[in-house]
RNA sequence: GGUCCCGUGGUGUAGCGGUUAACAUGCCUGACUGUCACUCAGGAGAUCGCGAGUUCGAUUCUCGUCGGGACCGCCA
């Protein structure tokens, strides 16, 4: 028979309707004759009653759980209603029974509240998809990837693909290698990004791309991170800074709006690098609470502590959260775990100071009462609330201020999930420079344009020059990141220079994109977003496997199908491959 | 590359230098005609991840190993 309704469908307006319903088995309650079973579709449950006197009634003693059915009955309405399932006013008095299938014991139990670990969730992970809350996420994701295109379709861009077996180019993260057979001992990488295939679709005169781009990166995963991930990649010609955020924004707001039906702020505040770094130490702030960082370097450089003073000699800096109410909230034991979570970040220590009637603290003695009127009132201390204090260099401090403050913020759930604190950093540095390296590198990545005004400083003083380059920063996360891209040879040259690339590895990684920037290239920008955690948001989670239906563990290895495994030395020897070990 | 946590019936947990290895849920059997986490009664099910060491004796302590997780480094 065919299938009339799913189960998530019938309703009271159904009523002595004959239906054919086919799903699984959630849940089958025998009341000694009189039999419920839930029947479970990706759409819902329907309710399916038999009665003792029902010639099916023997057939269904049979029936366990996640066996597979086929019923026709007719709608119903229940004696005793259950208001928590859409269909729950009806139940489907079942006339014709079918068992398409069974099933053995599941290892886990299929409900949105299952008790199984997550090993044991990826390894049967099918059946864990089958779960009605892990098929929401899925659910949210399509819908997403369909907001997505309708959008940009409507603004005129175009889906082109890019390949998945392109060249290695081993500035940034490590390539997965692939290796090829036709030409032994040589290698394709998959893509880190279609980063250069974008920019060469702009030198065709495309105009407007996108792509829901699979990406790879061989580097340590975490629970945001997969070694395969999703992007929505997009990149235009003609347009400056200001066009490219606008387009974004309204992408972002129209995924918002028909995923979520959340109206965003219009439009997204935005910050320069520099200012997050001040306020908050990170540059991807959260921005959902205050707890801002505060430099207390001139005032600590008065106080006798030979800490704060032989640090700020050294070039150090000092600053200073205000947990308000944290006095309380803190103990002595309290703050010696909030010490060792600074010390992930190498942080030497963490002062704390508390305004309970008087100031006391770990550094009290250091203070005369001219300097504590000063620290009370640059970090607006009040009653009760606890100051905690890093002193160290600019880069430690930030980082680790920085990570507390989303760290407190979370055990004292200074936010809410469903606030969605879009915010644009912009005004990034076109350099970085790392002392471990003795060289400069790219924050983004070496195609990223030099603002208009900063091109001389190319020359004369790269670390000062500013990039027009852009993050889309979410409730703490990074959730997209683009730029301005060069568009001119010679530049590109100059900033392959101070990255210290020379002219032969230039030639060698990049050569076909610098000789493509000979041909006309039009001024272009791109931005990229990460699919996967635009869906964490959605779904309100933070383990990046919950919206990835065939997830990696943190051993980047696939529980369900063993991968990756060896392969024959036939195969190996196909492909000129000899493996060491 | 590093730090920390975890591994006990199908599943999730408790536990302890000597136990009949406990509880919940799932599973099986029986009873029950309006349940929806049905209820009630009974039952089966575990060489305590693997290896070595300490010990009269190890599931328990130590080391190693494998597997899972969180984080630092890394992720232009």
């Amino acid at each position: 028979m065919k299938r009339t309704h799913n189960n998530g469908q019938l309703k009271l307006e159904n009523t002595n309707e004959i239906v054919t319903l086919k799903g699984w088995v959630s849940k089958k309650r025998d009341l000694g004759g009189l039999v419920f079973i839930d029947l479970r579709d990706r759409f819902g449950i329907t309710q399916l009653a038999f009665h003792p006197e029902s010639p099916l009634y023997q057939k269904t003693l049979k029936i366990k759980n996640e066996y597979v059915l086929e019923v026709t009955g007719k709608v119903i309405e229940r004696s005793s209603k259950n208001k928590n399932i859409p269909t729950g006013d009806i139940e489907v008095e079942v006339t014709e029974l079918i068992i398409l299938n069974t099933s053995a014991q599941t290892p886990l139990i299929i409900q949105d509240k299952t008790d199984a670990l997550e090993e044991v969730r990826l390894k049967y992970r099918y059946l864990d998809l089958r779960r009605p809350i892990l098929q929401e996420n899925f659910i949210i994701r399509h819908k997403a990837s369909q907001a997505v295109r309708e959008f940009l379709n409507e603004e005129g861009f175009l889906e082109i693909e890019t390949p998945i077996l392109t060249k290695s180019t081993p500035e940034g993260a490590r390539d997965y290698l692939v290796p090829s057979r036709i030409n032994g001992g040589e290698f394709y990488a998959l893509p880190q990004s279609p980063q250069i295939f974008k920019q060469l679709l702009m030198i065709s005169g495309f105009e407007k791309y996108y792509q829901i781009a699979k990406c790879f990166r061989d580097e340590d995963l975490r629970s945001d991170r997969q070694p395969e991930f999703t992007q929505i990649d997009i990149e235009v010609s003609f347009m400056d800074q200001d066009e490219i955020l606008d387009v974004s924004e309204r992408m972002i707001k129209s995924i918002m709006k028909k995923v979520k039906n959340v109206d965003l702020v219009d439009p997204f505040p935005r910050i320069t690098y520099k200012q997050a770094m001040d306020k908050y130490g990170i540059d991807k702030p959260d921005t959902r609470f205050d707890m801002h960082l505060v430099d207390i370097t001139d005032i600590a450089a008065k106080t006798a502590f030979t800490v704060f003073t032989s640090n700020i000699e050294n070039g150090g800096i000092v600053k200073a959260i205000n947990v308000k109410n944290g006095a309380s909230l803190y103990s002595r034991k309290g703050i010696d775990k909030l010490t060792d979570y600074v010390k992930k970040f190498r942080a030497k220590g963490l002062a704390y100071l508390k305004l309970t009637n008087t100031l006391a603290g770990s550094i009290i003695k250091f203070l005369d009462e001219d300097l504590q009127k000063e620290i009370i009132e640059r970090t607006k201390l009040e009653e009760n609330d606890l100051l905690l204090i890093v002193s160290d260099k600019e880069s430690v401090v930030n980082q680790s201020l920085g990570n507390l403050r989303n760290h407190i913020a979370k055990e004292q759930k200074l936010y809410n999930d469903d606030d969605y604190d879009f915010l644009w950093v912009i005004d990034w540095p076109m350099f970085e420079y790392k002392e471990e390296h003795g060289r400069y590198f790219s924050p983004h990545h070496p195609f990223t344009m030099v603002q208009e005004q900063d091109l001389h400083l190319l020359k004369e003083a790269p670390d000062k020059a500013l990039a027009y380059c852009y993050d889309l920063v979410v409730q703490g996360q990074e959730l997209g990141g683009g730029s301005i891209r060069i568009h001119q040879e010679e530049v590109q040259n100059q900033v392959f220079d101070i990255l210290g690339i020379s002219k032969e590895e230039q030639q060698q990684k990049f050569g076909f994109l610098l000789d493509a920037l000979k041909y006309g290239t039009p001024p272009h920008g791109g931005i990229a977003f990460g699919f996967d955690r635009l869906i964490m948001l959605l779904v309100h989670t933070e383990n990046i496997r919950e919206v990835v239906a065939f997830p990696k563990t943190n051993s980047a290895q696939c529980l369900l199908t063993q991968a990756p495994s060896s392969v024959s030395e036939e195969q190996l020897k196909e492909l000129s491959i000899k493996t060491i070990k």
